[in-house]
DNA sequence: GATGAATGAGCCTTCATTCAT
DNA sequence: AATGAATGAAGGCTCATTCAT
């Protein structure tokens, strides 16, 4: 049973592994370096493999960041539908606003998210990935405005739904411009300030 | 006497106006292929001078991003100065948000502007420069919002002003990240939830 | 015995339809991208196996590249030899010329035989195949010129028999080269020169 | 007068004795190595200059080897006319075979024109230039036929003198093959069956 | 001030070849 | 016999920067 299942998927397992090494890898230099400044040949020793082999597993650089944005977008995807699977939608959202000031790494995390959303700008190629990844975001996000909103949603139009959706996405993503321009925040007023916003936003 | 100062104020006078030139040539370049797809042979090309002159203008190409950079940031003051000087300073705000949405080249400018910043993540220099500028508008955006407040702004804390003051900046960040990853906006139905945030912002 | 000798037979057998496998498929990619152009992943895939199998078969990409000479060397041999055992040897070698235009995949192949002559010019290992292959031929066209001459050919010396064979060999390697350099030739006229300076060499 | 002339018409000659450098370092190292074995770097080497420096005086490679392909048929061309300046155009057309025997480096030099036949039949950018080098070349070799020819040429069509120009060229280019395939060839025998068919193509 | 020729390090990518399985 | 993952050297090319003029 084993054997009949390893040809194929053995191999199928192996090289998805691989691929999650380099990506692993890639966050790592892209990270520290940028995706200009990170080379090939940086990942290739950071993953622990030979710079030639990251492309039997991605097409070229490029590939590889847009494997990466489409990973992040997974994990936030399965972060949004854990809370909609809590109990307290509404306090949870509140709860990310502390969160997101609080994650390790946020800095350059935010850093690398900028860059690459410029460079999608100019790549069509990462541009939709990175379209598609903030589409299915915002969907998840309009779920649980709706849920936090509960009965009131109801009566409530889809355009205003979105809408909503999408301030409370800027809302974040102007937090993470701000790990980088603002880093001496006064994080506690602002988030006293931004949890207010955050409930008029899933209030009725 | 005056010869001997316009001899220096000329030379000055006319380094300004080449230094200019190069600042106006980049922010084309950089726009259209970014900041690491431009070269300087391009960008001198454009600017109408040889690469070497960029050198005795600019001590290299970083020097030359973090002057655009502070270019910006006097444009913005300027623009907030005017509000500060008109009459109705909350329908001024207001008015940014669709104002926002109808600039020409927003797509290129907000490319940029995502890219310095995540570029200010890693270098230094330039990061002083962009988080001064972040600080100098968040400041006349603080007074801003205390015209707004009217008498109200009198009882209030510096804390909660600035955190307004920040809030309010992260939604317009927010909203350059939307111009890339999010070109499909609807963007009524954004502007008029994206105002009753802004009037939360601005009221007692 | 019959037993043992087929198990080596066999294998023997199987090797050289795997060798004919992969000198199909490298006469195409060669064809249509030049030796250098072509790589052994793509060869493989043409032949529908493994790049490291077909090191079983050759010691390397040189060797694939001299088997295929050396094939279409034994082909041309062979279609000599057709003539010989014809009736009229003279129009048969006229009826080469005409037939030269005429041939599909004129131009892949003139390329690839070309290719194989400058590689030749400084791999002594293939330079020797192809010294032979030509010389091969050449002794096979002496024979042809002989019985072209008939009678006549008793009192000739070798030298001058030799010395015409090269010539008419000379004639279809610029032919070849035509084919790359001449794509527009007036091919009806050249032909019509052509068979006369042919009639020069094969006749008294 | 000197200065006037110097600023624009120095770097022109300045840039154009850098590309006869480079030209020179690349038929060079195109000669021992061939086209691809050749690296840019070590051309670059050869040529003393930077490998950075070839790009802003070609484009690429490729364009290296058409510059190449064009000075030497420049250098032909000049030969031809040389032919056709001087008294007896029979006796000349026939040296060059003696003349083609006894080149130095004929072997580097036929290896590389093949090489460059080969790379044309799927470069179509080298491909023009050969095609057009050619055609030159041909049109020069009619012009020549004609002078051999005297009287009689006023009477002959010009597609028998372009098929007769077309298969001197063809015997030409045979010989340079066999530069390469036939290094041992008898010399002596086969120029004198080769001078016995220019003869038959320069003679009524 | 101004030029642009020149540098050379470094980058992404390819590919012949090997070897554990 | 056969696979294909893996290597790593090498190549073409770019570009920020310098410097003689």
């Amino acid at each position: 049973m084993c054997a009949a299942l390893s040809s194929s998927q053995a191999q199928t397992d192996r090289a998805l592994a691989r691929r999650q090494q380099v990506l692993d890898a890639a966050t790592d230099c892209f990270r520290r370096r940028g995706f200009h400044g990170a080379s090939m040949a940086e990942i290739a020793k950071t993953a622990g493999m030979s710079p030639g082999h990251i492309y039997n597993l991605f097409e070229n650089k490029d590939d590889v960041i847009a494997a990466i944005v489409e990973r992040d977008r997974d994990e936030i995807v399965r972060r949004i539908q854990e809370t909609l699977d809590g109990d307290d939608v509404s306090s949870a959202i509140l709860g990310y606003i502390d969160e997101s000031f609080h994650e390790p790494e946020r800095d350059a995390e935010a850093a690398l998210n900028l860059e690459v959303l410029a460079e999608a700008g100019r790549n069509p190629k990462l541009a939709k990935v990175v379209v598609d990844s903030e589409t299915v975001i915002r969907d998840k996000a309009m779920i649980l405005i709706r849920m936090a909103l509960g009965p009131a949603a109801e009566t409530m139009p889809d355009d205003e739904i979105e809408a909503r959706a999408t301030v409370l996405g800027a809302l974040f993503n102007g937090l993470m411009v701000f790990t980088v321009s603002q880093p001496h925040l006064n994080q506690q007023a602002a988030a006293r300030v931004m949890q207010r916003v955050v409930r008029l936003l899933i209030e009725p």
